[in-house]
DNA sequence: CGCATCATATGATGGTCATCATATCAAAAT
DNA sequence: ATTTTGATATGATGACCATCATATGATGCG
């Protein structure tokens, strides 16, 4: 079939899209080439003609991902004061609604144990977003007027990751909210934003 | 053969132990059953004699693991004064050393991501591990006069977590100490424990 | 209107894996 | 010493999986 110009343009983003969801539920090792294909409506053959490799797909796929979370965040936070832009981004961070829905949410958080385990491409991805995300946190504190924004980000950033994927690991839904809370307002403490009923997001 | 009375015995743990290393390095399901007996010196037909399954095996493993830790970490703060016992468990584990050797180390650092594709028995014996984990820290920071214990330690854990977590999964050396760093320093500093230099853990 | 093209499909291939059925064989009991 | 027992070994089995070789067939082009 000589397809329409950009067919095979329009397929690879959605292949890319679905390895993006199936990549943060279940994992690199944890979905399988053929379906992924299935669910992108198509069959495990046609794979090869899309990606190198199953490594340079999971590879791409983060990259989106990292670049999706990031145009979504400025979304959420715009035009608002840099302090209430930063209250806002760690309320959603450390959320309820982030913790479930793995497929949708932050790769440092569904994907960080199985990182020291990839390999290279896909470290190199995952690096280059982490580092983004330091460099953003940064950013944002400084705008907000908080001293040593600059040790404090990967510190606050840590503590954020660490909260969701305890959270999401953990079975016991009491045990699971307790952390998201108390991560939360422990956070917010520090930074000395104030931590009022609205940031109790579903 | 009728072999030694505690033959048998001897050989389950010796597996356990095995499984509680290539569990925190590889993953639950990144180690085989045949790699695992081949590591204990055996071949592989002998395992359904010891576990019922391999997810049998891997929950009894993580029991052996948080059981340990705990041994581990009274041990290394065993008659120091409150206060000092508490920053020499956050130093210890938010450290390059711990980060090094995640097959030593903390499960809920090295299999937080895997924890929401395992099975029911897996994710039971994650769950009582990280309770005993919150009670633990609780009582520390309630020992060292700390404010607010209760609340304070799930953020805590989560923030140490998060730390080391990150650090293991971002292969940039410089970006990765620099998580470290700071997520220590800002933890002791939350808690008002002073960060001097003899924290430095190798 | 048929032909060439290329995106996708079909169908191997060789590898890995958990699990199980059965064989071996060391030593305790007699 | 022979028997018996139970711990471990050997060798399937069926299920997945990444990858590739080759077939198909839709459609823009001539």
């Amino acid at each position: 079939m000589r397809y329409s110009e950009n067919h095979k343009q329009e397929t690879h983003s959605r292949l890319v899209k679905v390895a993006a969801r199936m990549l943060r539920e279940k994992g690199p090792d944890g979905f399988a080439v053929a379906e992924l294909m299935q669910e992108a409506g198509l069959t495990h053959g046609g794979f090869y003609a899309h990606f190198e490799s199953k490594e340079a797909c999971v590879a791409e796929a983060l990259r989106e991902i990292f670049a999706q979370l990031a145009r979504h965040t400025q979304k959420n936070v715009e035009g608002l004061p840099p302090r209430h832009a930063l209250a806002t981004v760690i309320d959603l961070y450390v959320s309820p609604r982030h913790r479930d829905s793995a497929g949708d949410g932050c790769p440092v958080t569904s994907l960080n144990s199985d990182m020291p385990r990839q390999p290279q491409a896909v470290r190199e991805a995952f690096d280059a977003g982490v580092k983004t995300m330091v460099a953003s946190m940064k950013q944002r504190l400084a705008s907000a007027g908080i001293d040593n924004a600059e040790s404090l980000a990967p510190a606050v950033l840590a503590a954020m990751v660490g909260a969701v994927s305890m959270s999401r690991a953990v079975g016991d839904k009491t045990l699971s909210d307790e952390l998201l809370v108390a991560a939360r307002s422990g956070i917010k403490a520090r930074l000395g934003l104030n931590d009022n009923a609205l940031s109790e997001f579903a």
